[in-house]
Order: structure tokens, then sequence, then C-alpha cells
DNA sequence: AATGCGGGGAT
DNA sequence: ATCCCAGCATT
């Protein structure tokens, strides 16, 4: 294509894509309106990390949540960090409460509590990568920043047809939307291929009858718009086991600290084998005594196996010793220990399971 | 360049 | 069941 027509068809997206968001840009409460002020950067920047491979949907409770309770960036550095994770629990990929806190901290200490403004050095905080440090630096500060996520790879591929199997093909993708990202309010048209991506250009059955660019759209005048963007086939998850440990007593259980990294890292959790050590359903019960094993009662999928649990529920009466990080937790109050999914379905089974 | 890292919603 | 989502850090 000649560079002419590229760069008219550029501005022709570009202006489409930015008129339309005026009157159908997704209310959501970490964004201004189309055309405000720019919102606090402390709201942009945890909402950002909270929706890495997050959908809003799920996000919305937590960020509400969360600035309720640390309305400001020094405020969320002055927690304890077991009550960040605490919070976090739910949301999964829990690294990022790690170094969500890890950044308030930075923060807080060393920039006096103002967020950095510039791309290269909102690159530099911890848990903020490529694209959110693009997506801060656009909507927070206004800086002309080229937002490539995965709406706007699904996008921009469909738009100018890129073939490139990801992750190679993001380079394309990414000067492509460095072409029709306009100069000014770039976090607004960042905003709106985003909406556009997760409300019309959709993974599966665009609403291309009703979409801004469709004249635009290489995908749409070929007529196969869900080969784009063109991802490399998936691996097969295994199937793993784990035992989880209930041990009970006056009306508390005890629960473990997760070591600081890896799988569910620094989370609290029920006692286990030590599955995602690969001790997958074979360890030694952590005390001695009589157990009641119930095969199978939770089911969980992770990003790269499944897991099958069983429960070995403790049968003696005689009191157990705490050690180590672990910790008795009131039965009546489980809500808020802030257990990671898997755990939280382990513990909802077994109070069913006494009724 | 590959891999590890959650969980839930849509299809 | 499978795919996917406002990705990042580590190797």
């Amino acid at each position: 294509m000649a560079v002419d027509s590229f760069s008219a068809k550029a501005r022709k997206i570009s202006a489409n894509i930015g008129a339309h968001y005026v009157d159908n840009a997704r209310i959501l409460p970490w964004r201004s309106s189309p055309g405000g002020n720019l919102p606090d950067p402390y709201h942009v920047w945890l909402s950002e990390v909270m929706l890495q491979q997050t959908t809003v949907g799920a996000v919305k409770s937590y960020f509400e949540k969360f600035t309720r309770r640390w309305p400001t960036v020094q405020d969320l550095a002055r927690a304890e960090e077991a009550d960040v994770l605490a919070a976090w629990a739910g949301l999964g990929y829990y690294a990022r409460a790690r170094n969500l806190y890890k950044c308030a901290l930075y923060v807080t200490e060393k920039m006096d509590g103002i967020f950095p403004q510039k791309e290269s050095e909102l690159l530099l905080l911890p848990g903020v990568g490529a694209y959110t440090a693009a997506a801060i630096a656009a909507i927070a500060f206004g800086e002309r920043a080229v937002v490539v996520d995965a709406n706007i790879e699904r996008l921009v591929a469909r738009l100018f047809a890129i073939d490139t199997p990801l992750p190679k093909g993001k380079a394309e993708i990414r000067s492509a939307m460095d072409a029709i990202t306009p100069d000014h309010a770039a976090g607004d048209f960042a905003q709106a291929c985003m909406d556009l991506g997760a409300t019309i250009c959709t993974s599966k059955g665009p609403k291309c009858g009703i979409c801004p660019v469709q004249k635009q759209c290489a995908a749409f005048a070929g007529g196969e718009m869900e080969r784009y963007p063109v991802k490399p086939p998936k691996k097969a998850k295994p199937v793993r086991r784990a035992r989880f440990f209930w041990i009970e007593q006056q009306d508390r259980i005890l629960l473990a600290t997760r070591p600081p990294k890896g799988m569910l890292g620094g989370m609290r959790g029920l006692p286990d084998d030590g599955w995602a050590a690969g001790n997958d359903g074979h360890a030694t019960p952590p005390i001695a005594g009589e157990w009641q094993v119930h095969d199978n009662i939770v089911q969980h999928s992770f990003t790269h196996f499944s897991l099958q649990v069983d429960l070995a529920v403790y049968q003696d009466g005689k009191m157990v010793t705490n050690k180590g990080d672990n910790i008795w937790w009131p039965l009546d109050n489980i809500a808020e220990a802030g257990l990671p999914t898997l755990y939280a379905k382990a513990v909802d089974w077994k109070l069913k399971e006494e009724k």
C-alpha cells in the first residue's frame, strides 16, 4: 500500500474511533469522562495493574474495595503486605499484588508519593511493563504513548490484516497503532480502542454491523475477521493431584502461609502436600494421628495445569500444637482470611459437607 | 523466545 | 470443554 493512502486510512481510523468514543465510552470507576480532566494517577495505576489479564467485570469490586480502604498510594504503602494480599485474594496472579505493594512503598518513600509521569520512568516501577507504562503515561498524564493491549492487538491486526503470528507480529501491530494514535488525547484514544475491542471488535462474533471503522477494516473486506490476530497453538494442560489437610480445633482451622514466590506466593491456604512443588497427593500428614480422606472434592484449573484435590480431615481430639508460619483462624470469619479461590473452594466444600 | 503465573466469563 | 482477558517477570 502506498504511503499516502496508508496515512489517509490511518487518519480516518483515528477520527472515526475518536468520534465514536464521545458517545459510547464505558462508564468505569477509574475513568474520567472523554475530554474531561485527567484522572488520579493512583487510580489509573491501581486499575491498570488489576486489569492485567483480567476482565473489567472482575476488577470493579476490587478497585472499589482498595480505593475505599486505601484512598492514596501513601495509605497503601502504610498497610501490612499481608493485608494487601488478603484483599487481593480471588483476583489471581498474586505477583501483581506483591509488586503493587512494593511499588507503593517505592513511590511513597523514594518519590515523595508522586508517580513518575514519563513512560520511560514508569517502566522502571515493579509490576509495570510496556503496556502499563504506556497506558498510565497516556491516560493519567496525557503523554502521546502507543498503547497496545490484547484488545488493541486484535483491533489493529484486523484493521490492517496483519497475519504475522504473535508474539512476533506484535512489532507490526505496535507500528500500526503508532500510525493511528493522535498527537492529542492519546489516553482517550487508547481507551476508545480498548472499548471497541471489548464491545464490538470481540474475539468471537464481532459486531461489524455497528463498527465505526468497518469501512477501513481489511479483515472485514476479506470476510475473515476471526482469523486475526494469528496466535500459536496452545499446549495441553496436564491434570495433577493435591491433598489438603483440615485441622479443626475449638471452631478454628489451621492455615499456612505459602512461600513468598511461585504458585499463590505469599498467600494463606490450607496446609497441603506440597503439590505446587510436584509432590502431588502423596505427602505424609503434618501431624500423626487418624485422618479421614475425601477423594476429589474440588477441581480447579490454573494457567498451565488443572488440579484434583483430596481433603484429609484430622480425626483425633487431642490438642494440636501450632508451629512455623501457621495460624489458627476462626471458622466463622474465614471470609476474611484472604484465601485464594482454590482453598476457598475446599473450605466451602467442607462447611457444606457438615450440614 | 519460552515459560510460569489465577480465575471467571463467553461461547 | 475451549478460548480468552487493559501482561509482567524470569530464564
